[in-house]
DNA sequence: AAAAAAC
């Protein structure tokens, strides 16, 4: 038992084996069936770890096999410290993992259903948007392992149809997104319900010190894991960024796509509106596409990552719900239609692609609004992004784009009751003169040479506000 | 500025 922090930093021997993990044959079974022999340098590391019982503070981006990295333990540690319940009948949650999104929570669930289908152990996934009544079924049949967004979770609770006071396992996935999202509050709730004696597990993409704070709160000594640099892009990403004005970026996306041929692509938007208006552009332009995002119904949800998964559509739309954690294999490219108004989501967005491996391409678009976003960005991730030109695309006017206060009547309405007027409208085509301003040409120049080596933090720069903010909420204040 | 998450 590890009485301080230790640092595992070094990379996972190649040729380990699941087997060498001392795992269940049942667990075993599972990963063959699924084809899974050796493991990610993540799950090398977190595997034996949370199997000894530490807690663990793991710095993972997304495709890193982060998943499977907790949930194999729990199920090995759920299985060989059999239920203390009394009644058998009774099966008390034991293990709790809490995601930011619904439909992390969803992948997560399909993922432990999957590791443990040849074990007793039962699993259920609970979040909001959708009927309670399957849900609390569920949970009154009995199960062990519960996957929740926390409001869900909480409201299962408080119908106690819920019980956390036999729960010994804790995970936080994504735990840096749920403090964005002002979930430290439930979060506080949910961990005051859980016996105090317990195992717990936090994962972040991003180790801001506010994460650190959070987990200093709650985490008892725990085993700190960092596979990828925390805030830094995959090396095997190609990051690339394009000057469009910003009435002609949904040309722009449609002409990316239908020039390259892309055929599995996530483009980000900063708003639903925004997402919904692309998507319809898209489809207008003969490209397949879906927007995704949270004035969605669950449902329309759930079948648009689902039709995107098939390949039934090309193009998902999505707002920052589909940034973090979604699973989507080999994702060769993002797009960022609009650049994220958090420098940390951009990370985010740009782990969709080049995952496990596999190189990718992170197309960002971009106009003279976005260079302060764009500092933010080169700043987090401690690089300049190329500036490239779109090569062949002609910026064009079209009624379409025009705001509605400009209307005039030479531009009748009827020329766009067609629809697509991108290609063969006779008067759309007036190229503009791309006019280079001068901090575009300006490379990043780190105006703050990282943070100093700070000594344990006694930082001379009066404490920013959102660090000021996470410390009034843990230490007790609600409302956010 | 915006999005997400419980009803």
């Amino acid at each position: 038992m590890p009485d301080t922090q230790l640092a595992l930093t070094h990379p996972a021997a190649p040729a380990v084996r699941f087997e060498d993990f001392g795992l269940s044959p049942d667990i075993l079974r599972a990963l063959a069936d699924q084809g899974y022999i050796h493991p990610t340098p993540i799950q090398a590391e977190a595997i034996p770890i949370v199997l000894q019982g530490c807690d663990v503070m793991g710095a993972a981006q997304t495709g890193t096999g982060k998943t499977a990295g907790f949930s194999l333990p729990i199920i090995q540690l759920l299985l060989a410290h059999a239920s203390t319940s009394a009644s058998p009948a009774r099966h008390p949650v034991r293990a709790l993992i809490l995601t930011p999104t619904r439909e992390l929570a969803d992948q997560v669930a399909d993922n432990v259903k999957a590791y443990s289908r040849h074990t007793p152990l039962r699993s259920t996934v609970v979040f909001g948007g959708v009927d309670m009544a399957p849900q609390t079924a569920a949970l009154r049949s009995g199960v062990e392992i519960v996957i929740a967004t926390p409001g869900r979770l909480l409201d299962h609770v408080q119908q106690k149809t819920l019980n956390l006071s036999q729960t010994q396992i804790l995970v936080m996935d994504e735990a840096d997104r749920m403090l964005d999202m002002g979930f430290l509050p439930d979060l506080q709730r949910i961990i005051n319900m859980l016996p105090a004696q317990r195992q717990n597990l936090m994962f972040s993409a991003t180790f801001s010190p506010e994460i650190k704070k959070l987990a200093n709160s709650f985490l008892k000594n725990p085993v700190t894991i960092e596979v990828a640099r925390s805030n830094a892009t995959a090396d095997n990403v190609t990051q690339v960024l394009y000057k469009v004005e910003e009435d002609a970026k949904h040309d722009a996306v449609a002409y990316i796509i239908r020039e390259r041929g892309l055929k599995q692509v996530i483009v980000f938007s900063n708003t639903k509106i925004g997402a919904s208006r692309l998507s319809r552009h898209l489809e207008k332009e003969g490209v397949k596409a879906a927007a995704i995002h949270g004035d969605k119904t669950q449902g329309e949800r759930m079948a648009a990552l689902e039709a995107f998964k098939q390949g039934t559509i090309e193009v998902l739309v999505a707002t920052d719900v589909a940034a973090r954690g979604l699973d989507i294999a080999e994702l060769p490219c993002v797009i960022n239609f609009d650049l994220p108004y958090n420098a940390e989501d951009y990370v985010h967005r740009v782990g969709r692609t080049g995952r496990a491996g596999a190189s990718g391409d992170a197309i960002s678009l971009f106009s003279d609004k976005d260079a302060r976003l764009l500092t933010d960005i080169e700043k987090l991730i401690k690089h300049t992004i190329s500036r490239l030109q779109l090569t062949g695309f002609v910026p064009q006017r079209s009624s379409d784009r025009r705001p509605r206060y400009e209307e005039s009547s030479d531009r009748a309405a009827s020329s766009r009751s067609s629809g697509n007027s991108s290609q063969y409208g006779r008067s759309a085509y007036a190229p503009r003169k791309e006019k280079i301003d001068p901090w575009f040409l300006k490379p990043y120049e780190p105006t703050v040479p990282a943070p100093q080596q700070d000594q344990n933090g006694a930082s001379g720069q009066g404490g920013k506000p959102a660090k000021a903010k996470v410390a009034a909420l843990l230490g007790g204040m609600p409302k956010r």
